[in-house]
DNA sequence: TCTGAATGAGAGCAGTGCTCTCCTACTTGG
DNA sequence: CCAAGTAGGAGAGCACTGCTCTCATTCAGA
């Protein structure tokens, strides 16, 4: 469980909690919920129309100010839609963060479900906010800085559920050589794996992030309608590839070192 | 390889041939050079900004016309995209059928990995195109009837890749009964595995279904940027994946009933 | 109390999708 | 061979968009 507590830590450091700062005078904090209810309302209008749709004339328009003043809080709709992409990659985030707190590190397969499971559900829940995320990047649109770090909050949750595992003696070693895997891996990721209180072996690393663009995939295929007319049981199916990919990415149960 | 014939050739003439007609009149030609070159156009704007910034004025100012006659071929922007979905599903359709036949289905392995290799080179060649189909589906757009043939192609050919492998015996049966899939799989998909020339086991479908929505998880994550500061030798994490799904569907070696 | 910054209002510019009307050129029926 | 009908293009125009600029107001801090 420490290495829950260390990625989940990092993350939300990181991600979370320095982005609210502390108490602000009344002008910054009147500022903060104006800002605040633009976002409130471009969610809304993402929500229901998607974000090509998003004007920010309607956001002011709704708002009961003229579009111009807008700008004050946003220099572009571009940075409008950076917040909104940096929330929704939080909100997933937090998903499944707390999934994995609350389904504990005892069993991995379990861990591993429950936060794949909380993951399809934020998804499935807010599908246009998955789009603005995992969808087509949005055109003439590079992902500044700011969002990196809530976007790698979901893989982290899922390292820290293999770094468990391992810990627990519940995961399959991979039987490649590790400097196999060093090459595949970006030196940042490295970088990551080799600090003092990590203990994950690298050589899953691969594994891992093969497993996190698999589980995206299924559950892209599902909001974006790739599976209608082929795909009744959407439940099942999910369970049993989750399965799948535990077992790709090489979690057992805990106890026997090699299941089936 | 009868399966193969079969499976393409239904879908060649589902999808393409039905498509581009008899020789015409020079009246009808004519037209449908237009459309062509408008196609074109807009191909060359959507590969060079994205589906978001393609112009109906751009492409019309482009081809030396008014923007109102280009509405003489396409009634809306959404009917122009649809086109260009319809190609973009052809082409990395015809990409997958080219491979498959040219693999052929002898080692059902090596076809699998060949099936999978040419929808990634064609991903990766066409990004734009490539989520103008697999990215966050248009806003306020919904699939048209002409675009869910030639969607499927590329599950089409998977789906002839596994029932090769099973007619060369090459397939591992899944253990759980054939019920718990028919209520997974939708009615279309068991009616087209009833059909009497077809010998693809029904219950390999949802293995089938998941390691297609997984495969694209996997391009799109590469092709959407996701990958960036994460992976770096992509080529070998896409060929150990596609492995990996190979043997959860259940594809083995030609001759060894069950490999590792 | 005065100054300067923050905020909002409004006009305006260039661009968009789309519709309408008008005019030309060409195909086709007699 | 000619008249009629139609297909296609041109242009104006409407409502909308993102964004910029200027001008007034307000309000906090020196």
């Amino acid at each position: 469980m420490r290495a829950v507590l260390s990625y989940l830590g990092s993350a939300l450091v990181s991600g979370r909690l320095l982005s609210m700062g502390v108490i602000q005078g009344a002008k910054e904090r009147a500022r903060a919920e104006v800002a605040g209810a633009i976002k409130d309302q471009a969610r809304m209008q993402l929500a229901a129309e998607g974000a090509a749709r998003l004007s920010l004339r309607a956001v002011a328009r709704e708002l009961g100010m003229v579009s111009s003043a807008l700008y004050r809080y946003f220099p572009s709709r571009d940075d409008l839609l950076t917040a909104l992409i940096v929330d929704a990659y939080d909100a997933i985030g937090e998903a499944a963060e707390s999934a994995f707190v609350k389904a504990g590190a005892a069993d991995p397969l379990h861990a591993w479900g429950g936060v794949c499971r909380a993951v399809r559900g934020w998804a499935l829940a807010h599908p246009h906010e998955y789009a603005l995320i995992y969808g087509s990047p949005v055109p003439g649109y590079a992902a500044p800085q700011d969002t990196v770090a809530p976007a790698s909050r979901v893989a982290l949750v899922l390292l820290a559920v293999a770094e468990a595992a391992h810990e627990a003696g519940a995961l399959t070693e991979p039987d490649l050589p590790a400097a196999d895997c060093d090459s595949v891996v970006a030196e940042e990721i490295r970088q990551l794996l080799e600090q003092p209180d990590r203990t994950l072996p690298a050589a899953v690393a691969p594994r891992l992030a093969a497993a996190w663009a698999q589980l995206f995939g299924l559950i892209s295929f599902e909001v974006f309608g790739q599976f209608n007319q082929v795909i009744d049981d959407r439940d099942t199916l999910f369970e049993k590839t989750v399965v799948a990919l535990a077992h790709q990415v090489g979690l057992r149960s805990t106890g026997s070192g090699a299941g089936t």
